[in-house]
RNA sequence: UCCCCGAUAGCUCAAUGGUAGAGCGGCCGGCUGUUAACCGGCAGGUUCUAGGUUCGAGCCCUAGUCGGGGAGCCA
């Protein structure tokens, strides 16, 4: 027995129109064990391609029944090998009754820590090493590799040219947000010059492959980014990490109503996608974890995005009677309050907000042409707040200039970002979405720490 | 970084300043085409750390560490 022509993954057993033919052999770890003393054992495994366990009925004539299958607990792996039946018993349509049951790897009960039992979201995350094998975790990975593996497809049918930015920056003030140094001189060399270091400069790890993809951009057209971020914010909350996904598309010939409709287009495009491709893992986050996202995200997919300016925003966030704890006033950054009451109570589905101040936002959004105003936008949705942030990009070299001179810049540290606005110059606009986020949202997942693998945050990076 | 809350058995949680408890899990036994099975028994504790108050502290006070919720920064 081994890695055979017969091997299956769950998934291919249980979707299968039939009852596979034949032998087939499959492997995965132990969810839990029912022993009976009639002369059988019911040991569900999961392998990871499905939601769904596949139960394995054990006769005890195995040759091994009573010296290692009645031993078997949760989390042994194991290889089993025999016939797909269809289940007399309720709760799955097939079983595999055993032939011979191979056990792999034990996994002593005394100190396994993944229970078959409810644990918190707080207890898996020290054991972030083993919370792949619940039922969440996996749920989450699937449909984090949906979203991304549709992330792609949406900007791949749309003709977007993948680009890989950079990790490593020089540049030191990309855009507001701490940056985590890049070195290679001694720890505590900080009275040695930046020229001794590796690159011969200060470097960082990026915090937005924005610019490099504007570059792109001027040249190719149509392009996106889709690759790890870091911000070395000290911030504590259940939507931050050090280090994160973002997706960010940038087109050139494009003002801010075509990057606003591409936000629409690919958000829909991408929950969308994860309703079709993970019926049942959405199932369960609609079941246990967040009641009534499917019927959320199917609506979000098909309504369209409400839009309004930022001015519009102020105008219902004061006639709205409702009191905030921040005063709402135009000229000032919308609060989380108010976001939120924009979002979920006075509109109900994700909103797009455009036109903000000028001196709210950064220095390379284009100047409208009341001089008081920027071509930004953010996608705003209940929950969660801020999935997307993005603009029309500022063409003007002049412009530019009296831009970055408002900001304290210096110039001559963008000589590359100016040139594209000195040699054939462009309209161009883009956006940044945070994957996390984003599956957040999807999945109704309350903590960001547990929608990606290993999260990064302030004093913790233990695996 | 700021505000609030928390830390007790492997896990989830109880316990008026007066002998530390339950459920789940584990071990032993019973029962069963079972579905996070069920029934009985047993084991399991430096009550986060360091000080302090008190005849006596899991409980009160101080500091710290870690975690959670909210805020800011943003995606």
């Amino acid at each position: 027995m081994g890695v055979s022509m017969n091997q299956m993954t769950i998934a291919e057993v249980l979707n299968a129109p039939a009852a596979p033919a034949g032998k087939t052999t499959v492997g995965g770890w132990v969810r839990t064990v029912r022993l009976s003393k009639g002369g059988f054992a019911f040991i569900a495994i999961n392998d990871g391609s499905s939601f769904d366990n596949l139960q394995i009925v054990a006769k005890a004539e195995l040759p091994n029944y009573s010296s290692e299958l009645a031993r078997l607990t949760a989390g042994c792996s194991i290889l089993a090998e025999g016939s797909i039946v269809e289940s007399p018993g309720s709760g799955q349509r097939f079983e595999m009754q055993a032939e011979e049951i191979r056990i792999l790897g034990w996994a002593d009960p005394a100190g396994y820590p993944i229970q078959p039992k409810h644990h918190t979201y707080e207890f898996l995350r020290t054991q972030a090493h083993l919370r792949a094998r619940t039922n969440t975790f996996g749920a989450v990975a699937r449909v984090r590799n949906a979203m991304s593996l549709a992330i792609h497809g949406f900007f791949q049918s749309r003709g977007f040219l993948y680009v890989h930015t950079p990790i490593i920056t020089a540049s030191d003030c990309e855009g507001a947000g701490q940056m985590f140094r890049v070195t290679t001189l001694p720890v505590g060399g900080g009275a040695l010059p930046a020229e001794e270091d590796f690159f011969g400069r200060p470097t960082f790890l990026t915090v937005s492959g924005q610019m490099e993809a504007e570059t792109y951009a001027c040249g190719l057209g149509k392009v996106y980014t889709f690759g790890p971020t870091f911000r070395a914010e000290n911030s504590n909350t259940a939507r931050h990490l050090a280090e994160f996904w973002m997706v960010e598309p940038e087109m050139a010939f494009c003002d801010l109503a075509g990057d606003a409709d591409l936000a629409e287009a690919f958000v829909k495009h991408i929950f969308s996608a994860v309703l079709t491709g993970c019926p049942r893992d959405m199932a369960f986050f609609d079941e246990r974890v967040e009641k009534g996202v499917v019927a959320t995200l199917e609506h979000i997919v098909a309504s369209p995005f409400e839009r309004i300016t930022y001015t519009q925003a102020v105008e219902i966030l004061e006639k709205s009677g409702q009191k905030f704890d921040y005063p709402v006033s135009w000229g000032s950054d919308l609060q989380s309050e108010h976001e939120r009451y924009l979002t979920e109570k006075h509109i109900g589905r994700p909103v797009i907000v455009t036109d903000y101040p000028r001196q709210i936002k950064a220095f390379y959004m284009r100047l409208n042409d009341d001089a008081k105003t920027v071509a930004a936008m953010d996608v705003l949705v209940p929950r969660i707040g801020e999935i997307i942030g993005g603009s029309q990009r500022e063409e003007r070299l002049d412009v530019l200039t009296a831009r970055m001179a408002e900001g304290g810049l210096k110039p001559e540290s963008y000589w590359w970002y100016a040139d594209l606005r000195r040699y054939g110059t462009v309209p161009h606009a883009g956006f940044g979405l945070g994957l996390e986020r984003t599956i957040q949202f999807a999945t109704g997942m309350a903590n960001i720490r547990d929608v990606i693998p290993y999260p990064r945050t302030p004093r913790s990076a233990e695996f």
